[in-house]
DNA sequence: TTTGCATGCGCAAACGCTTGCACAAGTTTA
DNA sequence: TAAACTTGTGCAAGCGTTTGCGCATGCAAA
């Protein structure tokens, strides 16, 4: 169907291999004839056919995204398409295309990115996850395949990875409660699968011992990110009778939740209970009151990636290699004491 | 590298065809040779070359999604995500990996649509544009290449697409604001690229005329979805003079900057200005007041644009069709007379 | 005039897999 | 018992490129 090098190699009547050199710009071919190839080219409407090309070239120029969870759960959360917006960003700059993949377990994400990394069709991978033993981490390490992973994961031995300094900004963020005379903080949406949600975790923890607070376990509730709701976080909290003067949550959307069961419950943000969340999703700020959050860069996130990446699959030399983006703390109404 | 079929064919002292047969699961192929191929394969660790496999198939089992302007801005606004999650959900399902390539102007679009299409990489492709002259629209016909629209084209003749029901939608919100006695109803953000924006105008439009009440251009104004700020559109408005007493807005996040316009100039959301939206961001609802919004369902939007393009792919006699997923209408307090 | 090198191009193998065809051996049918 | 199938496998071409090597030709240096 498609017009093929062989061809333009007839119709210019030279041999296929000029033709290849002619589209690889070697120098070793006349200007007459790369002049009358290209014009014959054109006018038959040739393009390449990269697949061909890329099992020749044994390079296809396209780099696996491997989401956790199905794409269907993951992109709900607006962290992920930022992150794809990073990557995207600076791939197309280097002509790589995205391939884009998801498994609902952790099993299938194994798999996938095995498959992606042994079937020859992405030069990289990149693990949009950073579970405490991940599979395909191990899976990836073994092919010794280039690949990334989002979120510092526990054992970073050689591996590439870009995160946020969680542990310093969450320490931040408690301080800013602390410093107003909050006491009863609590943290909520803790998951000890993820690195992530632990080291912000640590971050609190370590806030408060150096401020003379006593850690309080029953302040903590667990919870995932996407799949829980702050709404029953929340509710577990006050149903143990606990209810704090302040309330951090691990998201924004789960930060939401809380507010929204708080105020169930009679009680007014911030006067009688301060929030604050992480990863300032995109209308936090027009939230009444405003939502104070840590804006964690995943934009930022998604270049870094990719570019270590790229030079993971460019080096000679391995190494290993990771970026730590800094977060921003956002003081915005809903931590602000107004009395 | 990599361990090839003629490796397992050597092991299994078969030749490399039986080798193919049993990975394809043909049935000419003993229980015996297939169980003893399937040992090997696995202790030597094999998998196949897709790339391979691909040329050899000519079938990639890969669709392009090809996103406006750079991936980089499209994506910052929740509804391309949200298509994303739709295609994904189902793509995945059908054993198909989604390659994203975006570009920045409808000639870069352009290209990068027809590269997948005569790159022999992808199998279908779906565009997630809705410009009213499409250049990558009018490519891919030329080359009767698969691929599916996500929005209503100017010239649907012979392409697929899906979109919502854009007019009628828009009829009845406008409808709402009317039966409540809003006279002086504005509209915001309407640009006459692309058809999504201009089907709103005309339900708006069709909807006043209904009512007795007069098109006023003056109250329509400009704007782009994503990089117009709705805060400067409401601003035109009162630079002229004029105060409306409702304002509907072509996307959510125009909303929220007209609402900020509306509250600087010291008036009231809903009771000087009522307010309302399409795309019902994921934040709406908890606004204060609450957004009244449009729900377009871009999930299943994407569910449907992949099954349109799986059908194409896969039929034998050509034939094209669309999908019409129906918006919802979501009243909330911003659009609600109190008095 | 010989030697040597640069230039311009073609040959053919290779990338890893699929598949139409052929063929031998065994099994059924007439 | 011959003919006709069925079953299980191999052969080799093909998918569209790339690329190492080789071979002319032409020109400069010795």
């Amino acid at each position: 169907m498609g017009v093929t090098i062989n061809d333009i190699a007839k119709a210019a009547k030279v041999s296929p291999s000029t033709i290849s050199r002619v589209i690889a710009n070697n120098p070793r071919i006349s200007a007459a004839t790369r002049e009358r190839v290209l014009k014959i080219m054109k006018e038959m409407n040739y393009h390449p056919n990269y697949i061909a090309r890329s099992l020749a070239k044994k390079s296809t120029k396209i780099i696996g995204l491997v989401v956790p969870g199905s794409t269907e759960n993951s992109f709900r959360h607006p962290f992920f398409p930022e992150i794809l917006r990073g990557i995207g960003s600076v791939a197309y700059k280097n002509g790589y295309n995205i391939l884009i993949s998801s498994a609902n377990t952790a099993a299938e994400e194994k798999q996938m990115a095995k498959e992606f990394a042994v079937g020859g069709i992405t030069e990289g991978i990149i693990l949009m996850t950073s579970m405490i033993k991940d599979p395909a981490v191990s899976e990836l390490k073994k092919l010794k395949f280039p690949f990334v992973v989002v979120g510092r994961p526990q054992d970073d031995n050689e591996v590439n990875w870009v995160d946020n300094n969680n542990f310093s900004i969450s320490y931040e963020l408690t301080k800013h409660f602390i410093a107003q005379g909050y006491k009863k903080i609590a943290f909520l949406g803790v998951s000890y699968e993820y690195t992530v949600t632990i080291d912000r975790l640590e971050g609190y923890k370590k806030a408060l011992e150096d401020n003379g607070l006593a850690f309080d376990a029953d302040l903590t509730v667990e919870g995932k990110f996407i799949d829980d709701k702050g709404y029953d976080l929340m509710n577990k909290l006050f149903e143990k009778g606990i209810i704090p003067d302040a309330a951090i949550a691990i998201d924004d959307l789960i930060a939401f939740g809380v507010i929204a069961a708080i105020r169930e419950k009679g009680l007014r943000v911030p006067d009688d209970i301060a929030v604050a969340g992480f990863n300032n999703a995109p209308l936090s700020e027009y939230m009444t009151p405003a939502l104070t959050s840590v804006e964690v860069n995943a934009f930022t996130l998604g270049i870094k990636a990719f570019e270590l990446l790229l030079a993971d699959i460019e080096s000679e030399h391995k190494s290993f290699n990771r970026a730590i983006v800094p977060g921003e703390l956002i003081i915005r109404k809903s931590s602000i004491k107004t009395f």
